[in-house]
DNA sequence: CTGCATCCGGTATGATACTG
DNA sequence: CAGTATCATACCGGATGCAG
């Protein structure tokens, strides 16, 4: 029934149902407004136009904000939107999760 | 700081961290236990293909059942474990953030 | 008839090198 | 430093075939 294309879960999905989006959100939601590169380190295995990619998405989907500085050497910092911001009760959820179940792998 | 290989939101994400995974567990958490041919139906463009390479992955990590019923025409089902179940709170807050954004978009 | 494995063509992804 | 361009590769979707 919720599964027509008004299907709220489907409609998150299509925004950040990606896992370098989720990772890239966790690392803004942990360190806050951060550098092309310091999200880069912070992010294991994603190649640089990937993380290049997915950026512009989440910007063009109004999740996170891009900010250039005419500057040389070049500086362009990426910052959560208030939408951004309001996905925080989701990623919690995923790491509260996360939590719970490496507890379980430990016990193994 | 998190970040690490044991960071949890990485954990999570490396086992739903793919559009068709949420898309399925969505089914099954609100259809309860299905079958191939109804998360098939269930789940808009995805291919059959697709779906069979997720549902293992999903099996191969504890997260859902799958029982074959050795009939004629053959008969596979799916369920979700207690670990499968225990994701519900993420799937929540995903329905939640959908449903206020999609009021949102309404007002545009 | 259902579930799913295989083959093939298109698309997305990764590694490297290069530019402003 | 923050990307873009290029190319090799892996993945994905669609059609087909097959077993039960």
């Amino acid at each position: 029934m919720p599964c027509d294309k008004s299907c709220p879960i489907e409609h998150t999905v299509n925004l950040i149902g990606h896992k370098w989006k989720v990772l890239i959100l966790r690392n803004l939601f942990h360190q806050g407004t951060q550098r092309f590169g310091e999200i880069h380190k912070g992010i294991h295995g994603i190649s640089q136009k990937m993380l290049t990619q997915q950026l512009r998405q989440l910007e063009a989907d109004g999740i996170l904000c891009r900010k250039v500085y005419p500057e040389v050497p070049p500086k362009v910092e990426y910052s959560l939107t208030a939408l951004g911001e309001s996905l925080k009760p989701i990623l919690d959820e995923m790491n509260k999760w996360g939590i719970e179940h490496l507890k379980q792998r430990d016990v193994d």
